[in-house]
DNA sequence: AACAGAAATTTCCGAAACGGAAATTTATGT
DNA sequence: ACATAAATTTCCGTTTCGGAAATTTCTGTT
């Protein structure tokens, strides 16, 4: 059982998968109708062996008490990109990370209590990296989409932008 | 069934069910060793309804393909960014998507083919959408950590600082 | 400290889902 | 057209799940 690349049915899977990770296989297969619940499994089996999914739990950070999200920026001094990013990882605040191209070296996500514990994490934690540079936290006003999934706020907004209920 | 704080046992399903979003109760109730497989049932339901965690397939981008991955920031005329908002989150090339504070008005989160499908996409997509202003792609040059969860990347370069194998 | 009421946990049970292996069908290359 | 491999399906014992009732634990009040 080798795969390499996705049929529709492999894609259809994943898109269920995605809304909600624990329906059964005999579920999916009964949504998509030509399947069967065996092969829906094996494909699913196949998806995960191969990594091409992670099926996994996702917090919200709102419900958690983690209140504040904040995108931040960071310059750092050149050739020590990686070391930084070892440093941040360690931490479970933040939620995403990356190296980037442009004018910062490292793009990072977040999630903390207070406004007072996001000033503090960037200043005392992330700023007393070595080899970092330049911190600039921005601030998320409002979440409209995460995990490639349409949060109820973008709903909202779209629902009242075509004059629905 | 209401509950409003977590406790050590939640934290506790969580972040076995953060790493295998499909572990079957009694896995998680044997792991822990003292909650029983219907309690930990109980509260992994809980967890769900009360929208404390969400539970889905997170397709990996490099093996599906979208081996370009971006950050985008967008300046957007003021009044108008919940009307960009709406018209990006149409695109399932965007995986993340909000409203920031800061120099930029949207930080969003791209994921196409190719370097040219980027190119295409910031200018002649995301550009051409009314109220847009400016359109700056950062591209990711090495991902760290996404979902809360510590990329292979990242692991192995902690590995390698810490010198082991 | 004792008690009442509520919430959480546990027990029980039938239905559903799962994993492994063999059989069948479909796809692929010569 | 044929041989081989891959994918799908069938079959079946075991595990897991969902619902309801029974028991225990927690909470606030007197």
């Amino acid at each position: 059982m080798q795969r390499y690349d996705l049929d529709d049915l492999d894609r259809t899977i994943i898109s269920l998968l995605t809304e909600d990770g624990r329906l059964s296989a005999s579920e999916i297969a009964s949504k998509i109708g030509t399947a069967s619940e065996r092969t829906v499994r094996n494909r699913i089996t196949a998806l995960l062996q191969s990594r091409m999914i992670t099926i996994g739990a996702i917090p919200d950070p709102t419900a958690m008490g983690r209140d504040v999200q904040a995108d931040v920026m960071i310059e750092v001094e050149p050739g020590r990109i990686e070391e930084v990013a070892i440093a941040l990882g360690e931490f479970d605040e933040i939620g995403y990370l990356a190296a980037t191209s442009g004018r910062f070296n490292l793009s990072g996500s977040l999630f903390v209590e207070t406004h007072a514990a996001l000033l503090d994490f960037c200043e005392n934690t992330i700023g007393r990296i070595p080899g970092v540079r330049r911190v600039e936290p921005w601030v998320i006003l409002r979440m409209y989409k995460a995990f490639g999934t349409r949060t109820t706020a973008l709903n909202t907004a779209t629902d009242r932008a075509e004059g629905k209920p």
